[in-house]
DNA sequence: GCGACAG
DNA sequence: ATCTTGTCGC
C-alpha cells in the first residue's frame, strides 16, 4: 500500500522545504575512489514500534567480518515516511546511534539508496554528508532509474540508468535470489561499493553489514518491548 | 496528465 | 517499515 493511501497527503510546504534541503546537500556529495584503508565497516538500519524508531549500528572488522560493536538508539520519530525523503525520517535517530560507537568505522553501508535517487540524495548519501564519512547504499527495491535483470549467477551485475546517468548497479548477491541495488553514498565510487557489497554477501542476499544491522534491530526491539 | 514510489 | 499463514526449497 502506497503512502498516499495510508498517510494523509504530505504537506506541500514540507515537501518543498525538504526538496530544497536535498538540492542544497547534494552539492556536497563527493564521488571518488576510497582514500582510506578499510579496516572496519559498519552497517546500519532502523525498525519501528508505533511512533518510535530504533536505529542500529553494527561495527565489523574487515575482511574477517567479526562483530566488534553493536549499538542502538530508541526515540520518537517526527516525520512520516514519504518516498524520496526517507533520510529526514531516519537520519536524526541514526546519528544518535552512531555517536554511541566507541570506534568509528572507515565505511558505512546503509540500508537504502545513495545517489540512486530522484535528486541524487538518498539516505546513504545524506548520512555520509552529515557525518563527513564514506558511505554506500544497498537497497532491496529500486527507487529511481531503469535496469535490466542481471544473470542468475552470484556476482552478475547490471547498471541502473536514470536520466542518462549510471547511478548504481543491480547486483546478484546470491544465486537465483532477487538482486540488491548498490549505489555510492559519499566519498566512494561505484566500483568499490559494488565489490564490497559482493564480498560481504556470504550466505544471504543482503551483505553482512546491513543484514546484521537488520537482525539486531529486531533483537533490540524485543528488548525494548519488554523493558 | 498518469503512474511510480527506498524504508 | 509493519501486519500476517501457509508454503517451498536447501
Amino acid at each position: 500500500m502506497a503512502w498516499y493511501q495510508q498517510y494523509p497527503a504530505p504537506d506541500p510546504g514540507l515537501v518543498k522545504t525538504l526538496t530544497a534541503q536535498q538540492n542544497d546537500m547534494r552539492q556536497k556529495v563527493i564521488i571518488q575512489k576510497p582514500d582510506f584503508e578499510l579496516k572496519t565497516i559498519a552497517g546500519c538500519d532502523s525498525s519501528f514500534i508505533g511512533e518510535n524508531i530504533l536505529s542500529v549500528f553494527v561495527l565489523l572488522s574487515w575482511p574477517s567480518l567479526e562483530i566488534l560493536e553493536k549499538v542502538y538508539h530508541y526515540d520518537v520519530v517526527e516525520l512520516p515516511y514519504i518516498p524520496g525523503f526517507l533520510a529526514f525520517r531516519e537520519s536524526p535517530n541514526l546519528l544518535k546511534a552512531y555517536e554511541k560507537l566507541q570506534t568509528k568505522p572507515d565505511l558505512i553501508m546503509v540500508d537504502g539508496h545513495g545517489i540512486a535517487h530522484p535528486r541524487r540524495l538518498g539516505i546513504a548519501s545524506q548520512l555520509g554528508v552529515l557525518l563527513n564519512k564514506p558511505t554506500m547504499g544497498v537497497a532491496k527495491k529500486i527507487l529511481a532509474g531503469k535496469y535490466e535483470e542481471p544473470g542468475p549467477e552470484k556476482g552478475a551485475i547490471t547498471p541502473i540508468i536514470h536520466q542518462h546517468e549510471h547511478i548504481g548497479n543491480v547486483l546478484r548477491t546470491k544465486e537465483k535470489v532477487k538482486p540488491v541495488f548498490v549505489s555510492v553514498g559519499h566519498l566512494m565510487d561505484l566500483e568499490n561499493a559494488t565489490e564490497i557489497a559482493l564480498k560481504t554477501a556470504l550466505k544471504h542476499k543482503l551483505p553482512e553489514p546491513t543484514r546484521l544491522a537488520d537482525h539486531y534491530a529486531e533483537v533490540f526491539k524485543s528488548d525494548v518491548r519488554e523493558a
